[in-house]
DNA sequence: CTGATTGTTAAGCACATACTTAAGTATTCG
DNA sequence: CGAATACTTAAGTATGTGCTTAACAATCAG
């Protein structure tokens, strides 16, 4: 080891791309979405006061960062979430517990092991 | 309403300024970081090629998404994680699951109740 | 008081982001 | 075929982000 500084590790690049998708509150509502099944472009910039390809813009972002998926069929693009890369997301920051939470989750594990009364 | 248009939401905001906070490596290396125990800005500069102004900078970012809380005592910034804010994040990912992903849910809640074998 | 430590403020720069309008490409319908 | 549909591409613009260096506090230690 020549150099002891910090280093963007692997995997960190993911967490990027996912989590700057999900700081623009436009492709959140996207994603809420998607959550309720696929949709195509047009359905998904319905609720929205933006220009089409500001929408594809958006939905760029959101499939570079793995969030969804999407298949173009004849004419018609569909997207859906990527349930995966959600549930990485989720467990990173489920990961981000301090030694106070830590001990209160062992509590309460404890707690669940022993009979009602 | 006379607006159909889907509009940012209350709460939306604070979501923007977590993820915002966390799709950038440095800042989430800080809240590993400070998961392990609170920190002064200078230790938690020391890990990386950057200097301090950087480092601050970061960290105006954590404390305004409401991820870090910090108080200066004498010349020293302590800072340490606000759980609470990242359980949220945590609990706005963990309600985004699909149709097939709740259904799965509900089988393994089912399975648990069963006693085994 | 003097000087070292710890952090802060200000200014600037390169690059990224979030839009826009205008024009283009497939694909399907009549 | 010709027109309507559903995107797509390109280009431009205003604003935001992630750094930097230089200069400025404020506090503690001798």
């Amino acid at each position: 080891m020549l150099n002891n500084q910090t280093e963007p590790q692997a995997g960190d690049q993911e967490l990027d791309g996912v989590f700057h998708a999900l700081a623009d509150p436009t492709r959140r509502a996207m994603l809420v979405r998607l959550c309720e099944g696929p949709a195509t472009v047009s359905q998904l910039a319905e609720p929205f006061g933006m220009s089409l390809p500001g929408i594809v813009q958006h939905l760029q972002v959101l499939e570079a960062s793995g969030l969804i998926r999407s298949e173009k069929i004849g004419r018609v693009r569909s997207c859906s979430v990527n349930p995966a890369a959600v549930r990485r997301a989720e467990n990173w920051l489920g990961q981000r517990r301090t030694p106070g939470e830590r001990r209160l989750d062992r509590l309460e594990s404890f707690l669940d092991t022993q009979p009602p009364h």
